[in-house]
DNA sequence: ATATGTGAAAAGTTTCACAGCA
DNA sequence: TGCTGTGAAACTTTTCACATAT
């Protein structure tokens, strides 16, 4: 069984040695910042910026210039040196590594509250990943359009799915139902799955998942509420005095 | 400026040698997987389960046993060699580490079909993340409860926050508006924010941002999808015929 | 006998610092 | 001169393997 990744865990692809591939072995870290440099890359290109240094690049994507110079070199030396790089040719290089050159089909289940915000999004954030499908179970909905496509039942996610080549499926139940339509949306052909629902999902290792996952969030940031707390409690033993930040509330 | 955390990004909180807190210090990798064994282990105490071992409690988790060991001697020692570990002790060791035992008031900003969607949850997943503030600029909206809670303008947003005591604010707002309502938020003395919006948000050292941004996560799935492709294109080539998966699409 | 807790090794990621090229 | 591209160093995280406790 594979594990899913998401809030900061790392690869465990297991056996696949990947041998000469290694040339071309992107890490795991720099494909999700990668995504981040695109957006930002986009928003210059719509403004009509075409040449970026890694500077300000970097500064616009909050990481380091070195970091993202390591991140570039992943997909080649698109830059020019003493200069910096064109947006366009770094936007297409980035769209091509990460896939988006084609469509990627999207079925949502579970069209509850979420689903509803995510059906509605219609054509995903970013494009280049149609919803096509959305199922659930209760009645009411079957049939009925939501972001213009309508709902389907979930018995017939095997058939839907194949039938229109979704490569991606997003699960938006209730807990409970979660593996039941992860067990389905694999056994449909689907490889990638974005799990909405806080249940750690068992996949064969072909399939890719991806979690988002709130109360893991929320409790990530209540520890860091914590710790802040006990270093504040315990400043004005250890410090020299010069980095009492911490209790800085208003800039 | 701090950055902000998500999509497998690791910290880089600066300065700050923490010095004797070294002995204290919990990689952020393990906090994000401690909240996930909360969750199964609270699962497993209402299904009144009250000893579980590290090979189960990980298999159940999606982790390897190694690594949840590791991840627990990180809170302490509370198991019993020969034996494994006791529920209820280990859910109130976490619960203290990540700061759960008071709670957290969250506000949301922005009550469109993500942030309806937010304030449904009522309580937040997993609660002691109370929702006690909802802003949106759209004035049908104001004065309207959605999920019991009024929503209040954007306007009065710092005025709220101190008086709700506000500690963890969610921005489900459209890109344009985010960086103007995190610097509000900011200015509330809100220190930890969870950001939907797909924008880099810049914030001030002492604040804490983590994001969950949809186009990235799918992004990195459609990366993935290629790598596949990739990989079954070139297996007939190099391979020692043993390994032939990627292919496989129905188990 | 069995399962934890943990040093030490391995793997992965970030940062440094500078050679190399426009 | 100025900024990219990248080896090598530093650091973090994961995995291994076994001493240790019950």
């Amino acid at each position: 069984m594979a594990s899913q990744r998401g809030e900061g865990e790392t690869t465990t692809t297991a056996a696949e040695p990947a041998d000469r591939d290694r040339a071309r072995a992107i890490p795991e870290a720099a494909v999700a910042r990668l995504a981040v440099y695109l957006r930002v890359l986009s928003g210059m290109a719509d403004q009509g910026v075409n040449a970026v240094s890694s500077e300000e690049l970097s500064q616009a994507a909050g990481v380091n210039a070195a970091k993202l110079r390591k991140d570039l070199s992943y997909i080649g030396s698109y830059g020019t040196r003493g200069v910096g790089y064109d947006v366009e040719v770094l936007v297409s290089h980035i769209e091509r590594i990460l896939g988006l050159t084609r469509n990627h089909s999207v079925a949502v289940v579970g069209i509850g509250n979420l689903g509803h915000a995510l059906a509605n999004y219609g054509g995903f954030p970013g494009r280049g990943f149609p919803v096509t499908a959305l199922f659930d179970v209760d009645a009411d909905l079957i049939g009925i359009p939501v972001g213009g496509i309508p709902v389907s039942h979930i018995d017939d996610i095997t058939a839907v799915c194949l039938e229109r080549e979704v490569s991606i499926g997003v699960i938006a139940t209730p807990p409970p139902a979660a593996q039941s339509v992860c067990d389905r949306l694999v056994s449909a052909g689907v490889q990638c799955i974005l799990n909405f629902a806080p249940v750690v999902l068992q996949v064969p290792d072909n399939v890719e998942v991806r979690k988002v996952d709130l109360a893991v969030e929320m409790q990530i940031l209540s520890f860091h509420v914590a710790r802040r707390a006990d270093e504040a409690a315990s400043v004005s033993v250890g410090n020299n005095g010069l980095g009492v930040d911490g209790m800085v509330i208003r800039p």
